[in-house]
DNA sequence: TCTTATAACTCTTATAGAAGACTTTGCGTT
DNA sequence: AACGCAAAGTCTTCTATAAGAGTTATAAGA
């Protein structure tokens, strides 16, 4: 290992590569490069960077393994945005009871504003003060009442959301996030458990008192690891299951 | 389009890199390199397949991502295996509700060899007349009883496995897989439902009879797809969660 | 509407040096 | 002679660069 190097003016340390991937990171977190318009081409990043443009392809090829970019030949590089393209099933893992894949159909019950409480406040990383909005909503899958779900959003990230119309909120919300707020969710943690039907859960999703239910409790986050959204679903099991890839 | 070549003997289509991907997929599938020892190096790979060496890099790059390979600088490309050095949670999801990752212990309860039920038959892909191991255990996190497992593995498989004694099961089966009857668990498919407490459940794991509990069915599955284990795991999920990671 | 040009990503090959891990060699000591 | 140790050498993967042919999508022009 030498002690002395001059030879490449070396900003930070590793591979050129991640430090070219850290960088466009950094740009993509901080909102320049909207979702409408390609990356600069690899040239002129190679350019801007100074390395070659294998270099930068490199990165890219990370990046988009990562579902942070999507890259189409011949157009550009663009960041992975929730659209029509996405994979929608990427962040919903609730499969119907024949193997098939649906997309349910939401119904929202309410939408308030208030104080966070302290559990939230923990899990969302806000001040014990902060204000958030509570969705409520009932999603059916396979015309059947399914899921019972509690999102809790912070208000300064969505400002102007809790004054919306509960009829006006799309069924992917991933997708609202990203164009009104310009927040993008990238990544989410679930954490699961098996309770015990209680009365909000007899009212909405029609079960019996005590009957087994899923309950998922979901972090989603922007690509800087900031959490954004918690959600927690509480899933009838009788007709659907969550699944699970580990490869 | 050129209507003919025969600049390169190309078995199948696609992108060269890919094809050298498939053929290495097959002949680890095949049972060839042994998890001990390299594989032959980028070079003599490249040589073999007439390839460029690059091209062989691509390739192993890919399977790497995919924890089909595991590379050491310097010592060479070898089959990932089951082992000391593999992530141990990765085919692990449960997570003890102060958040910490711990392993469980296992007791084993009983093991026996039947013939296949029907379902267990569907979900292996095997003959109705087939038979099979049946494995059942339950397993300690943090001191407490959380788990109880039912194994199903097909005996064509893991022959003499059903004369082993009962206390010579490892905690961690999918290594004796691996090194006892060469089978290699690359991917598992689960599927989790929330179930009430059942007799077995009171008995084995002190739930009240009713109680919720989560119940994890995973088909494990070879690199090539063949699925080599059924496990239904019942979990009390009073003190520990699974865990799922969208990203 | 059809064609053409261009810009972008994709695939393959090639080369060269850096870094890590193992083996061999050589030397000195016991 | 046997042992220990360090240096040298070799093999392998890793990083970076470069260049050319191929594919795909968009835009301009006939």
């Amino acid at each position: 290992m030498p002690e002395t190097w001059g030879d490449r003016p070396r900003s930070g340390d590793g591979p050129l590569y991640r430090q070219v991937r850290e960088a466009l990171l950094r740009e993509i977190a901080q909102g320049r490069h909207p979702v409408t318009e390609p990356l600069p081409s690899e040239q002129k990043l190679a350019a801007r960077f100074g390395v070659a443009q294998g270099t930068v392809r490199r990165a890219l090829d990370e990046m988009a393994r990562e579902n942070l970019v999507i890259r189409h030949q011949g157009r550009g590089t663009f960041v992975h945005a929730h659209g029509p393209d996405r994979d929608r099933f990427h962040f919903f893992h609730l499969l119907a009871a024949d193997g098939e894949r649906r997309l349910p159909t939401s119904r929202v019950l309410s939408m308030t504003q208030r104080r966070v409480t302290q559990t939230e406040a923990l899990a969302l990383r806000l001040s014990p003060q902060a204000r958030v909005v509570e969705i409520k909503r009932v999603r059916d899958l396979m015309a059947r009442r399914a899921v019972l779900e509690l999102i809790i959003l912070p208000d300064d990230l969505f400002p102007g959301l809790g004054d919306l119309n509960k009829t006006q909120l799309p069924n992917t919300l991933y997708q609202l996030y990203q164009d009104r707020f310009a927040v993008i969710v990238h990544r989410a943690v679930e954490k699961i458990t098996a309770e015990a039907a209680g009365p909000d859960d007899v009212t909405h999703l029609g079960l019996d008192r005590g009957a087994p239910l899923l309950r998922i409790e979901r972090i989603a986050q922007t690509l800087d690891g900031t959490p954004v959204e918690l959600r927690i679903s509480r899933c009838d099991t009788t007709h659907l299951a969550y699944f699970s890839d580990l490869l």
